[in-house]
DNA sequence: TTTTGCGTTCGAGCGCGCTCGAAGTCCTAG
DNA sequence: CTAGGACTTCGAGCGCGCTCGAACGCAAAA
């Protein structure tokens, strides 16, 4: 039922739009059938970070890779799937320091279970303020462009006076009507 | 009417919660009743930034700051309004070198008002794509935190077997499964 | 055989946005 | 008269997350 829920939201995230979803669905559905290795090359390609930034995640104490003959490295699934999950919590902005702490948490064992769950509910936290901030940011850009673009419009007379010169330009008008006190 | 779509999305935005939004609220209520000057610590105060950040902000050319007979600075309505502008711009992600890029724009005059738009809509866009981005992630910790608390529950099932091991620790079995291959 | 190309390690460097410290000026309170 | 505190300028330093370059190794293609 809380699955249900996440799927739905999934969905609802993906709803309108654009190429950079449509990347996501793509790196996310082949996750179903990663190759038994691969290498630094691919995995970059994969994750589309550079294989500088995979070495810098590796000599972070992030993932351990395996070498082959040649020294190169050889990045089995689990690796891989380590590094996708890095990288999500990565794009998400996760600090590389809270990384390194759950992954050494990961690596203590199963009784780290409830530590690590509380990284991640702070992290969920996290996630959803800075939502929040971004929406509300939204909405002021929004406001300040229909009332620059509309210079017709009605929404102009919102602004009230304009003196002449570029008053209006930064006005902050809109999340203070936007928002009514309390 | 599109303003009115954008006052909704702002008390949605507001609707569930916190410490945050309520002093967001406070900030914006505020803006009404500027005193007509300010000392840099009651700017520093209101935006809940250092004076440090203020100097950095005029250092930068983002907004000129008359002095008093000291050599103090004192903020006018105005200025004030612009680092009010400023400060949510930062807060949203806008990078430094695109602030200054629009004020330059603000300084030469009316006829920027495209240029200065451009600017907005690509920023809005850009605040957009991180909503989303930042709502997959949501989703997928949620998924995490569910899957990982409810040990108990149904939702274990859906990661298949556990090796022992702490094969599920980052597991992204998550996003896979809420996102059809499609 | 030589070149091309992909990889390696190591350490240094960079871009961003602050953040801080030193040294000085001025006003006010005790 | 002195001490405290809030301010000034200036330049340096920092934390973060990469990003890059140098010098090298190995292997398949020309």
């Amino acid at each position: 039922m809380a699955t249900d829920d996440l799927m739905t939201r999934a969905l609802e995230a993906l709803g309108d739009d654009g190429p950079l979803s449509v990347e996501a669905i793509h790196r996310l559905a082949d996750l179903a059938d990663l190759p038994e290795t691969m290498t630094i090359a691919e995995v970059a390609d994969l994750l589309d970070i550079s294989p500088h930034t995979l070495r810098y995640y590796e000599r972070a104490g992030l993932v351990e890779v395996a070498r082959d003959g040649n020294g190169h490295r050889v990045y089995d699934a689990e690796a891989v799937r380590r590094l996708v999950f890095l990288t999500r919590m990565r794009l998400s902005g996760m600090p590389m320091r809270d990384l390194q702490h759950y992954i050494s948490l990961v690596d203590a064992g199963g009784h780290t279970v409830p530590e690590r769950l509380d990284v991640l509910v702070e992290h969920r936290d996290t996630i959803r303020r800075r939502i929040r901030e971004l929406t509300l940011s939204l909405t002021a850009v929004e406001y300040k462009i229909a009332t620059y673009g509309g210079s017709t419009g009605p929404d102009v007379q919102a602004l009230g006076t304009t003196t002449g010169t570029d008053r209006t330009a930064l006005l902050d008008e809109p999340l203070r009507r936007a928002l009514p006190a309390e």
